[in-house]
DNA sequence: CTGAAAGCGCTTACAG
DNA sequence: CTGAAAGCGCTTACAG
């Protein structure tokens, strides 16, 4: 098989198809649109159609975004491809862009000098719409997102300064997790917070120390740790917490990865989950069900969060507020890594 | 703070800024993009970027795409966003895409009808190049492949029907593994392999039963079991290998995912790894050095392959041969989860 | 039912 | 050193 690639034919265009055709190229312009005001002849029709793939007729796109002032393209930005609760909102980002006309391609800042030139090389021209997630936008990047003549929206994070997000109810989600161990009759119960820097953590801190006053439990600030959303953060945090006096019998873990990092420390200590602590944090992937023990989680409706947000990104005009919390859908997946407190 | 995405001004053009300046276009047009062929009075330029500043000017994307016929941007298809390997790939093609002056965009198929529409969609026209990883290509998509006039190259796949691709050398790593069990003691080493359909699977299985051979050792049918690269399929091939009369000493694991998987299903069996089975995979994600027992892992050089791959798709004419297999860099890292053979 | 024309904003040879 | 012109390929009112 060829590589298809060979000489480079010169592009098929409108104006060629019309020559082929016997028609103006205005005509085919209307066919390949399928424009629902053309009035055609069948025969006429059949005639362009058969134009259109005997030349093997692709519409040059850059043309078509010169005209129109659109793109097709919706981008989504996140910090980093190896969270994988980022592939979750991806997939329910792409599917709603498709079944809306668009493609939505993602991109990281990883490779870029700055977030901040990173946005502007992706969001200024090339698409029609930006996707923003993790991370809280600097103030730089905050005027380059405020000098776009494109909608953005912020996902999974809500910002002071912004109007445009969609989030799901973390709070929610962490008095969840409490519930569930106070169930189990806990009482000494800790909580590993993700960093102060992201708005998730924030949600789910101030969620887990209404939940345990709700319950008239304590939450001193001994047994609320920080530690980044990796699983060497939550390695470390776990080593923090475990070395006060009094150990805790749970612990609510923001992040998965984390919980996944917290699971190793304690084995690396000797002690047992559950039987010794038990274990509870947010979203389920594939992780939270394979280590050992498989994990106790709430899970989040992510592929919606990124559905949702595609939806509100193309349905609200750019400069209108649109503040959405998801609440529904959460649910407490029960494995291995939570028990009765003894 | 605004939105800033208020009253609709109308976007500033070159036209704009050359009657700002009191210059024609052509001249702006020039500055901006740095023309090294351009003489012009200090003054003169000095006017044109204080217009350009001044007014804003951002160029439209899309006009250019259409004058030069590139639109400045890359893309990158893979399977799906929940796989960690592919997030070093993505890493590496997107820091060598942005030094070349372009934009790498990801997606994924998941969300598209086929895989083949998807390649349709974000092809033809909207990059200037498309890196495809994973996933054997079907007859239809190699239709689309052939009929794109941009360049293409697998990654980290090869296609009897392509002579375009950067792989990494699957085989040597699988080499690697054998050896080092081969040096612990180990004789009775099994292997799970990837799916038949997965060209990597492949080229470490063949990896595999030739380091095998080269130790004299036998690698029977029995001992060399398929699964899927996620953790569920390295669970499933794990119990079915385990199921046999006599059980191997050691494994190596294709893929970090199902080597987790495996490590699950050893774990509920109340085998001890290392203690009654030693296991070794590829790849070394976070998973692998998070996991009780951590595991020993060939580590591949994931961000340089995709980085090469930029390279050799921007490198190359489209119809050239580029078949690169990159064989530095591996490198066996040692953890907790292999041991001598007793 | 179909055609002719304008114009989206840019780059690039060419003229002076 | 700078300007005028052509043209990339498309869509969309408008004329007939």
């Amino acid at each position: 098989m060829t590589q298809g690639q060979g000489a480079a034919t010169k592009r098929v265009t409108l104006v060629d198809v019309a020559a082929a055709a016997g028609v103006d190229k205005a005509i085919v312009s209307r066919v390949v649109n399928r424009d629902p005001t053309l009035l055609i002849r069948p025969e006429t029709r059949v005639r362009v159609e058969a134009a259109i793939t005997e030349l093997g007729y692709r519409p040059n796109l850059s043309a078509r975004s010169l005209r129109t002032a659109k793109t097709g393209i919706l981008g989504l930005v996140i910090p980093d491809f190896g969270n994988p609760v980022y592939a979750q909102i991806i997939a329910g980002a792409e599917a709603a862009a498709l079944s809306s006309g668009h493609v939505l391609v993602t991109g990281s800042a990883s490779g870029a000098a700055s977030p901040a030139e990173y946005l502007d090389l992706l969001g200024n021209g090339r698409v029609d719409g930006l996707l923003i997630a993790g991370g809280a936008p600097s103030a730089q990047e905050q005027r380059i997102l405020d000098g776009f003549d494109i909608p953005w929206l912020l996902v999974n994070r809500r910002d002071r300064n912004s109007h445009r997000y969609v989030i799901l109810d973390d709070a929610k989600a962490a008095g969840m997790a409490v519930d569930h161990l106070v169930d189990l009759g806990h009482t000494e119960i800790a909580h590993i917070a993700g960093p102060k820097t992201a708005d998730t953590a924030q949600r789910r801190l101030k969620g887990f120390t209404s939940a345990m006053a709700a319950h008239g439990l304590r939450a001193p600030a001994s047994r609320i740790v920080t530690g980044e959303y990796t699983m060497d953060g939550g390695a470390e945090a776990a080593a923090k917490l475990l070395s006060a006096r009094r150990r805790p019998t749970a612990i609510y873990v923001a992040n998965v990865a984390a919980a996944v990092g917290v699971l190793h420390e304690l084995a690396g200590r000797g002690l047992s989950v559950p039987n010794d602590v038990s274990v509870v944090t947010t979203h389920d992937t594939d992780l939270a069900s394979h280590v050992m023990p498989a994990l106790t989680t709430v899970r989040m409706p992510l592929r919606k969060l990124g559905a949702t947000a595609v939806r509100e990104l193309l349905d609200n005009p750019p400069d209108a507020a649109v503040e959405q919390i998801l609440s529904d859908d959460l649910t407490l997946v029960l494995r291995g890594s939570t028990a009765r407190s003894r």
